[in-house]
DNA sequence: ACATATTTTTAGATTTGTCTAAATTTTTAT
DNA sequence: ATAAAAATTTAGACAAATCTAAAAATATGT
């Protein structure tokens, strides 16, 4: 049996972003992502998204409807699939091997996602023992494309009362991140939710022996994982 | 008193590799390098060289004489020196913890230099134990840019009969460099010349037990550190 | 259904970095 | 010194990625 042949299409960074653009707000395949919606993610402008969208149509990496909407080919997939890899992975090597805080990680993140060596990713992954979630919690998919996405549920959707482990976050600004380092919350951590305020949606949660009144806001931003 | 303010422009790739370029041509402060010269080394052509100092001359990192040539302002020396500090503490980086051969990192180094993060590279600096020498031999310039350039002479140089430590290679392609692992000739070796041939100026040397004949190319590649 | 609002595309311009071909300057050789 | 050769610059073009303004298509509300 021949060996599929990999053609190993160079992209430009420009092309890399906006197919990773195009996978996070959920252009695997099915539904179509609109013009305004990538625009309004990468900062640019409507005319500059559908631009790149013929082009990468062009290279069989998206499906671009005119006037529709754009979605990832399978190939695309695969290629959102590996610079997110790259992407989480140096997240991870950034915290763990350069004492990079989580806040810190992103920016750096984001030039080396582009460096183009599979050896060097793959050793960067063998160096921190295959790891499965990068600093926010969020699935590093394999080698092979695989990517586990683990059951979870926002913190704001926990019965009350009950608990779970925080496994994630949904906002990853620094901001955010900086305030839950302030308040001792983090991965790992064991959460109970004791009561909610009906008047703003507040909580109020236990993480060991504290207890503090966290905002609907960043219920709404922190993920669990109930024992369920 | 006022502290200087260190303007951090932002460089290009492109500028980046041309300030690179000069500078490993030798045009810190005195030379006049020529546009040829820089368009041969870059694999570019003359015409573009000119347009490129033209604009490096109007950020102030490049003084550039019209039908004359190009040398580096102090400015350009110091971005130089960032960017080849950032190369060779790269590769230190890929042999030192990512096992990669010394012939395999110069590619991927090329790629990883251009990466914008001071406490990146000075984290790996740290990690790395502040190595003063690439896996070339090569010195690395330190946050502040200095400099230290080791005394050394090539292989061919080298009295007869007399010995040196090998320091270095002059020649860094894969295929040189393979050839030197092929006939385990690395550096901290200690190598002593014992014959030349007046024919083909070829060298009879010892490595430890090891008697080899090496051809004048070899011999012109190698630094060599004598005991004097 | 049809007018209005919104979204999306097209047309044309701009910046960066490159090229080729032609013009200009400098160097070299007689 | 002057002609020929070599090096360098200029002029004009192109591809990539972006923008603005205008045109076209789609969606929305009554
Ligand atoms: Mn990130
Ligand atoms: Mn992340
Ligand atoms: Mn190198
Ligand atoms: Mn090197």
């Amino acid at each position: 049996m021949a060996a599929r042949q990999l053609t190993i299409i160079f992209l430009t960074r420009a092309e890399e972003n906006y197919i990773k653009t195009i996978f996070h707000l959920g252009g695997n395949k099915s539904q179509l992502i609109s013009t305004n919606a990538i625009a309004e993610q990468m900062e640019t402008k409507p005319s500059s998204v559908t631009d790149m969208a013929k082009k990468l149509a062009e290279k069989k990496l998206v499906n671009y409807i005119r006037y529709q909407g754009i979605s990832l080919t399978g190939a695309g997939i695969k290629t959102a699939l590996s610079i997110i890899r790259k992407h989480r992975l140096w997240e991870v090597f950034l915290v763990k091997k350069l004492d990079f805080t989580w806040d810190e990680v992103h920016e750096v993140a984001e030039q080396l996602e582009h460096i183009k060596s599979e050896k060097l990713i793959d050793r960067i992954d063998a160096l921190l023992d295959y790891p499965k979630y990068d600093p926010h919690g969020d699935p590093i998919p394999t080698k092979n494309g695989e990517f586990l996405v683990r059951d979870k549920q926002l913190l704001s959707e926990l019965a009350i009362p009950s608990s779970g482990v925080c496994v994630g976050v949904k906002d990853t600004s620094a901001a955010f991140l900086k305030f839950l380092d302030k308040n001792q919350i983090a991965l790992g951590h064991e959460i109970t939710v004791m009561e909610k305020e009906v008047f703003d949606d507040s909580l109020k949660i236990k993480i060991g022996e504290r207890v503090l009144q966290i905002s609907n806001q960043i219920a709404t931003n922190l993920y669990v994982k109930t024992e369920s």
